[in-house]
Order: structure tokens, then sequence, then C-alpha cells
DNA sequence: GCGGAACGCAACAGGTCTGTTCTGATAAAA
DNA sequence: TTTTATCAGAACAGACCTGTTGCGTTCCGC
């Protein structure tokens, strides 16, 4: 976004870029795919001139950007006491924004155009997978020092287990709306017990 | 597709049907969108005039649901020693689709456009998705008679855990190749076994 | 050999999106 | 009050895609 220091003159419309941000949001939720998605069509949903955003944003890979910001939740503090209850708060939250059909729309968007939006993607993965994939890790490391889970696990493999059905849900955009906490304790207990017959 | 039967005349040159479905995988592979992509740059890529292509199909809906069936592996038997050898064998195809980079893109393209495209949507669960499903229930269901899986599990949920991790990667278009035989032998092992400490 | 269909190539009108450039009006600071 | 930047709205050329039509050519079966 371009942000410009000036003294005098009118003051940019505050509500203009909520506006344009929630225009994306709802198109690409409607269907739309983010290159063929028009800044003709969000300045219209957003009911802006085309002029406005082309003086905020020089390309709509910088609008995009700003959405993606804005999409992007804080990575919640986890200190809980035992690391099955951590990583149960943490795959909730997970499946909270799966809930948010409108932010999935445009991850999924996203993903399917990564080649079209090579910036957009590299942040994606730097920004909100990593640290949070970082955290999952801390939390099972964190397990297995506690002699709560098994030393022998690979870590990546079981926060793929933890993650991949609720990411699997969110990409193929099931509309099934699940209950986060009931979901993540549901999985994290098949997960620890497993279901082989001991 | 349009099948016409005519008794004379020049025959239609059966590699236009294959040019073009591979046009339509080596675009979408690198990037294109179901509805970005043109008919013009189809028939560039392939090698093949437009008027072939119309002559074909009535609509771009109508090729991409060919390319949709092309890229449809047949669904193999299972009836190997144990559930848990079945498990593992089915997961290694669905493993060994996700290399395929262009196929994944196809589907990743159309879980994107879902909202584009009803009836290739609704095709590709009905046809690709819910037999392959119905296939692992009764699998884990056989493990459950048979002793070898714990009976009070929900099986759907158990599907979930199983083919999650691996959707997850193909949806995000990870780039990394994974053995699909050693991979899916270690997510059997720890579903089964549980990651906790009797 | 001849009719018929598919072939590649080219053209067309009608539509859309882009990026830029005008306007006159509005709002806020100097 | 004057200055200055923003605002909505309209216009423009250039590019692209679509769906259709016409052309002459190539190939296949009768």
């Amino acid at each position: 976004m371009t942000t410009v220091r000036r003294s005098a003159g009118r003051k940019r419309d505050p509500r203009t870029e909520v506006a344009a941000r929630e225009a994306v949001l709802d198109l690409v939720g409607e269907g739309a795919t983010l290159t063929g998605l028009s800044l003709v069509a969000i300045a219209e949903h957003a009911g802006v001139s085309r002029n406005s955003l082309y003086r905020r944003w020089k390309t709509k890979d910088d609008l995009y950007l700003d959405v993606l910001d804005a999409i992007n939740p804080p990575l919640p503090d986890f200190d809980r006491p035992s690391a099955r209850e951590d990583l149960a708060a943490h795959l909730a939250v997970l499946i909270e924004r799966t809930l948010d059909r409108r932010a999935s729309s445009m991850l999924r968007a996203l993903l399917a155009e990564a080649a079209a939006f090579p910036e957009l993607h590299r942040r994606y993965f730097a920004e909100i997978v990593a640290p949070r994939r970082e955290m999952m890790y801390r939390i099972i490391r964190r397990g297995i020092a506690d002699g709560e889970i098994r030393s022998d696990v690979d870590i990546p493999f079981v926060n793929e287990l933890l993650v991949g059905p609720i990411l699997a849900r969110m990409g193929s955009g099931s509309s099934e709306a699940l209950d986060p906490r009931e979901t993540s304790r549901r999985i994290v207990d098949l997960v620890y017990s497993g279901i082989g017959v001991p």
C-alpha cells in the first residue's frame, strides 16, 4: 500500500480501504479468482471509484497483500497444564479459522494461483504458516520432555497428522461447520491413544 | 464431449483430443485458472486450431470434464492379509496421485473455483472422492470386525485422520516428493499406535 | 473418382478489463 | 481564505477473449 505523508489537503477516507478489502473477500468468497477479479468489480462492490483504488494500491498484488494481512489472526500464547491441552487449544483456533468462509476462499484461491502471485504465496508461508507450525513443534517437544508423548515420534510428522484433517477440510471447501473445541479434542484424543487394539 | 456418428467424411484426428487435454493440464499446472484459461491459449499450446476445439466441446466446462475423467485413476481392489496393509496400500495410491503435479494443480483449481463450475465440482465428489472414501470405510470396518482396530472408533473420523495429511499436502501444493510406500506405512503405524505414552 | 467431413487460417463484432487522463465537487490544513 | 489533496464519475485507447462465419485444403469412405 502507498502511504503518503503530506501536510495539507483533504484526508483519505479510511472507510475506503476497509470497503476495498471487504469487497475482495466478498467476491473471492463468491467464487472469483485472484487473477480474474477485476478492479472494476472491486470498486463497484465496494461502492468506491476506481480512482481511489489506484491511488492506494499500485497493483492488484498490493491490494491482495493487504487483504491477507487483514485475515491473519494473531498467534495466541499457550501455557496450559499439559501439552495435550495446548495442542487441542491450538487446533481449535485453526478450526475456528476454517469456519470463516471468506478467509478460506481467499486462501484456497491463493494456493491455487500461487504461480501467478509468488510474493503473496511466499509471504503466506513465511508469516502465517511457519510461525504456527513452529508453535506446534514447541508444544510437541514439551510433551515429549514431560513424558506425555513418546520420545521416538517424528515431530513434523505428528504435526502433519494433527493439522492435516483440518487443512484438508479447508482445502476442499467443506461447508460442514464443526465445533472447534469438541473436534480438536477428538483429534488429539485419537492421535494420543491410536486406533489399534493393544 | 460431443460424439458424432457419421458415415462419410474425413475422420477426426484422435491426437487433437489428447493434445487439448494435455494443454489444459500443462497450462493449469503452470498457474492458469479454469475461468481465466482461454480457448485461444489452449488451442495455441495444443498446436490445434480453435475451430477443432469448438467442434468437439460446446463449452469450456465440457472440455474440463474430459480432463477430469482423464486424470481419474482407476480404483484398485484390495484384499490383503490385514486391514492395516490395505489401508497403507490405499494411502500409497493417494500419495502417488499427489506426485502428479499437473493433476494436483487441476484439482486445486477445481476446488478453488467450485462456484464457477458446479457441475464439475459435483462430479468430482461423486465420481472420485466418494468411491475412495467408501472403500476406506469398508477397510476400517473390516479391521474392526477382525479385532485389529478398536471397536469404539468413529469410522469417518479415522478416515479423515488418515487421508488428511495427504490431502493437505496436495492442497497446499507442497513440492516435496514423498515415497508413497514408506509414507503411507508411517501414517498407518502412527495412527495405529498413537503418540501417547502408555 | 467424388462427396462429405475435418483440417488450419483468417476475419469479424461484441464484450470486458486495464491503465491513464480528464472533469468539477468536497474537505481539511495553512 | 487560500491552498492542496482527495473524492466520484466519465471518457479513452489498447489489449484480450468469445462465438461465429468463411475460405481453401486434406483426408476418408462409398
